[in-house]
RNA sequence: GGCGAGUUACCCAAGCGGCCAAAGGGAUCUGACUGUAAAUCAGCUGUCAUCGACUUCGGGGGUUCGAAUCCCUCACUCGCCA
């Protein structure tokens, strides 16, 4: 009962001995089957917000592991348009890459120009909420109703609207394999009457993601399959996030599309997989994954949004998440953080001017491979462009290959011992 | 040889009697970045130090309660005319 082009198939399961605490462990490997490939989980997926991973080529990008990318329908839009992005055959063949493809709804976006947003606060900040701005980056560029979001173009200031039809319209014309229902994604700051009413909202434009994907997948049936995932929200509250996730795990609507039945019957639809999205208190976020995937149907695979920090990936993996997207690897490689297994370092620090050897010693990736610390220090502070391409390229090697770890771990029943070796020298006191 | 303009912290450059340890850039150094308005942003940069103290604005000498700022002088730089 699987689609002839989507589907999820678990190949094995985190033994409850490997990790603390005698309970079953929701952590997982997998396959994930879209119409361009398969993906391997828990992965990482690099992000390329604009259908470029910024700096790489696409080759690149494959060689140094990666199976799959994400960008951003928001983004893709404005510039160049999505139906620009369907006359020349969706997303992947726009930007030449072969492998499968995700876009986001374009609802963090929005959230992102209503409010100056951070995903993950501190417990400090954390601890004030407030449905007023917070420090806003700029002038408020959205507003927000129950029927979708009007914004000005951060480009050249056009006033736009997404909804819930609009989002998936523009996500079909992009066409990449997995696309994100439209969301609201909250802040820690927000109240819990404001969370609450969210959540509701979010359920509500889940309904019409889905019904406007069907409609949708039938028109355009000569397109490849593309895999609809809801995503769940609820902040840090056990019961809004549990309410959120049940309530789209049992959502379907009926259907025109039998040839994609899931399962729940002929002539109804339901999400093909789940996103987890919105404000996560670090020190929560295994919790908040945890309670989702609990509620979450084992047979579908779950993305965790915007989330590459490396204990947050172990926790997440844990507790059953997937896959995972993240801008960090490259925005931090763009401006000079660099990944070691014994933590992040600042290239451009004066006591890399000397370093002839490579920036992480054995690493594999082609930059360790064929130069020194000392010529990407020299490149940053000439501000040379190879800067961001190499650094680049390391970022998501390491990211990249440290999650492909993770579930070969898992494979070979030593979680536990690869996790207990990798965070406390990652995070060890430098 | 004559006339004019100038000399400010690592560099460029404001300041033209007190609010100046001295604007603003750059550079240096350090740090941050979690569904990308990010090749971005923040902090630091005379000395010692916790408040605070001490020595700076080409050199020297004056005027003044008080000078980077006014006067004299010397040195150097750059223009234009011989």
């Amino acid at each position: 009962m699987t689609h002839d082009s989507f589907g999820f198939d678990v190949r094995s399961r985190l033994s409850s001995a490997g990790t603390s605490g005698g309970t079953e462990s929701l952590g997982r490997t997998g396959t994930i089957h879209t119409p361009h490939g398969d993906i391997q989980t828990p992965a990482f997926i690099p992000v390329g917000t604009k259908a470029t991973v910024k700096s790489l080529l696409p080759e690149t990008v494959a060689e140094q592991g990666s199976q799959a990318v994400l960008a951003n329908a928001y983004h893709l839009f404005l510039q160049p348009g999505s139906d620009i992005l369907d006359e020349a055959g969706g997303l992947g063949a726009f930007m030449n890459w072969p492998g499968p493809t995700f876009t986001d709804s374009g609802g963090f976006q929005v959230m992102s120009l209503g409010v100056g947003f951070k995903k993950v606060l501190s417990m400090e900040s954390a601890g004030v909420q407030s449905d007023d701005v917070i420090a806003p980056k700029a002038a408020r560029l959205a507003q927000l109703d129950d029927d979708g979001v009007t914004f000005k173009s951060h480009l050249n200031g056009d006033l736009h609207r997404f909804t819930p039809e609009v989002s998936m319209r523009v996500q079909h014309q992009i066409g990449a394999d997995i696309i994100f229902a439209f969301d609201e994604c909250t802040t820690l700051l927000n109240t819990r009457g404001y969370q609450e009413r969210s959540v509701e909202r979010t359920r509500e434009w889940a309904i019409r993601c889905l019904e406007a994907h069907d409609k949708l997948t039938e028109e355009r049936s000569h397109r490849p399959y593309q895999a609809l995932f809801g995503v769940v929200q609820g902040a840090q509250y056990e019961d809004l996030r549990r309410h959120a996730a049940r309530g789209l795990a049992e959502l379907s609507v009926p259907s025109f599309d039998s040839a994609h039945d899931d399962g729940r019957g002929e002539g109804q639809r339901g999400f093909d997989g789940f996103g987890i999205g919105g404000a996560l208190e670090k020190s929560m976020l295994g919790t908040i994954v945890g309670w989702v995937n609990e509620e979450l149907p084992e047979n579908k695979p779950r993305h965790l949004l915007g989330i590459s920090e490396p204990d947050d990936l172990f926790v997440a993996i844990e507790n059953g998440a997937d896959t995972f997207d993240c801008v960090a690897p490259s925005r931090q490689a763009r401006n000079g953080s660099l990944y070691t297994p014994n933590g992040r370092v600042n290239i451009t620090a004066s006591r890399f001017r000397r370093r002839f050897e490579p920036v992480v010693d054995g690493c594999e990736c082609y930059t360790c491979t064929n130069y020194t610390a000392a010529y990407l220090h020299h490149l940053f502070k000439a501000k040379e462009m190879l800067a961001s391409t190499l650094s680049t390229i390391h970022n998501e090697y390491f990211i990249v290959g440290l999650v492909d770890r993770i579930r070969e771990s898992i494979e070979n029943d030593t979680f536990a011992d690869f996790r207990d070796d990798f965070l406390p020298r990652y995070y060890q006191p430098r």
